[in-house]
RNA sequence: GUGAGCAUAGCUCAAUUGGUUAGAGCACUGGACUGUGGCUCCAGGGGCUGGGGGUUCAAGUCCCCUUGUUCACCCCA
């Protein structure tokens, strides 16, 4: 065994699974723009500050999975693990607030993350993701929401759900944060050993912890929305609101925390219960302090979510992908002459927009057909020397077999076989 | 990083309590049909049974190690 294998986690992607993965983003481009969004593209690598700033130095996905290395020159790299760092670092590096606000954004990529593989989770994994810099008001998290709906709903996914919580702001969070401790530091001995670090490190994240033992301490908790601030319950209020008005149902889930330090107020989550245990489809939230944090204006609110692509298309196994578009004329020359002409005839075909196939002229009639029929084309030219002289050629239909003659030379008559 | 399962042809899988030459379907190539595909029939190529070591008269099968893979935990898209 001398064959070179991709690494652990990573994988090739052709057909037909490429077609799936063309669908959801043909689709989403499409849909974004609908949106207002504009493509972003920013690089693979950043400086590891970056992410550490952005995401959380104690958050696990710079802690233990970001793929970190010194360049030839000795400056700290990684790979992105995640998308809305580097579009953030963008903005500010940019000057892009100078666009008219809100500025709206999409990207779409490879994203990496050294964890080990299970199903619906790889070390390089690709994200569709969009950015709403420039406004504060819920009308663009329902907006935004929506935008998730359509696209879920123009790709024929249905069986999600979408859950939707807030986490507050600077202001209330401090106050939620030391209920959720003076509420767990009672019960500490009863936890299980992450959570009573969790306890010190991120309270927060301990109301996600699927341990059954911490799932049952969770009893009489205090509830979040109790500890939001008025602007903060408000802002969520307004979002459920407008989502009733738009009929966009939704949950709400008090225990969407997210992983990323980032966060305020709205999160969410789009989840399937097809994927396993990775039952996140789509994340987001809202980030109203990242931007300045890098530097970027003051009070420059925005907000996110990316959409998981291996999870997406695995979403749309059953459901109507798209199929490689269909040859739909395969030329069958036999011999060398014949294969010119076929050769030529093929070309000015394509530049009518029509997608046909050449095959080689020494092949038999037999070969020939065989291999229009694998590639799934309409129609089989076949040219030979009694076709040359005679000065046409014989086109026969795979479906039905049925069979004619088109001028070797006449455009027309090969178009005018396609409906 | 932790735990469990699985590694046999390109793919999906067989192979009695350990037993002699490791089989089948699909796919591929050729033929039946020398200028006509799919369906059918026939034939052919393909394997150090993931790798290494051990037990045994005998190992695809049992034991150990290793690598890969799958699923789960942690966490996340």
């Amino acid at each position: 065994m001398s064959k070179y294998n991709t690494l652990k986690g990573v994988a090739d992607i052709y057909t037909p699974e490429i077609y799936r993965w063309q669908t959801i983003e043909d689709t989403a481009r499409e849909v974004f723009t609908l949106y207002g969004f504009s493509e972003i593209r920013t690089p693979i690598i950043e400086y590891t500050e970056v992410f550490t700033r952005s995401i959380g130095q104690s958050t696990d996905i710079v802690d233990k999975e970001m793929y970190t290395f010194n360049d030839r020159g000795g400056r700290g790299i990684s790979l992105r693990p995640e998308g809305t760092a580097s579009v953030v670092r963008c903005y500010v590096q940019n000057n892009l607030h100078t666009l008219p606000a809100p500025q709206r954004f999409y990207y779409t990529g490879a994203m990496f993350r050294y964890e080990r593989p299970q199903k619906g989770r790889f070390r390089q994994f690709h994200q569709i993701g969009a950015e709403v810099f420039g406004s504060e008001g819920p009308k663009v998290d329902a907006e935004m929401l929506s935008m998730i709906n359509v696209l879920l709903k123009r790709l024929n996914i249905n069986d999600t759900t979408l859950e939707i919580n807030s986490i507050g702001c600077r202001e209330c969070r401090p106050n939620f944060r030391a209920a959720i401790v003076a509420f767990f530091s009672e019960k500490e001995a009863h936890l299980c050993t992450d959570c009573k670090v969790r306890l010190k490190n991120n309270p927060l994240r301990l109301l996600d912890c699927k341990n059954e033992a911490c799932a049952t301490l969770r009893g009489g908790l205090p509830s979040i929305p109790d500890y939001l601030c008025d602007n903060c319950r408000g802002h969520h209020q307004r979002l459920k609101d407008l989502l009733d008005t738009l009929k966009i149902s939704f949950v709400e889930n008090p225990m969407i925390v997210r992983g990323l330090d980032y966060y305020t107020r709205t999160t969410f989550e789009v989840t399937t219960q097809h994927l396993g245990a990775q039952k996140a489809v789509i994340a987001g939230g809202r980030y109203d302090n990242l931007v300045q944090e890098f530097g970027g204006p003051p009070a420059t609110a925005a907000i996110g979510f990316a959409i998981g692509m291996e999870r997406m298309a695995e979403l749309m196994e059953d459901s109507s992908a798209r199929c490689q578009p269909p040859t739909r004329l395969y030329f069958a020359p036999l011999g060398k002459e014949a294969e010119a002409i076929s050769l030529s005839l093929c070309e000015s075909l394509r530049l009518r927009g029509i997608g046909v196939l050449c095959g080689e002229g020494d092949l038999s009639l037999k070969r020939h057909m065989k291999i229009a029929d694998r590639f799934n084309a309409a129609f089989v030219i076949i040219i030979g020397q009694e076709e040359i002289d005679r000065g046409e050629t014989l086109w026969r239909r795979l479906s039905d077999g049925q069979q004619g003659i088109a001028g070797i030379t006449r455009i027309e008559e090969y178009l005018a076989l396609i409906p």
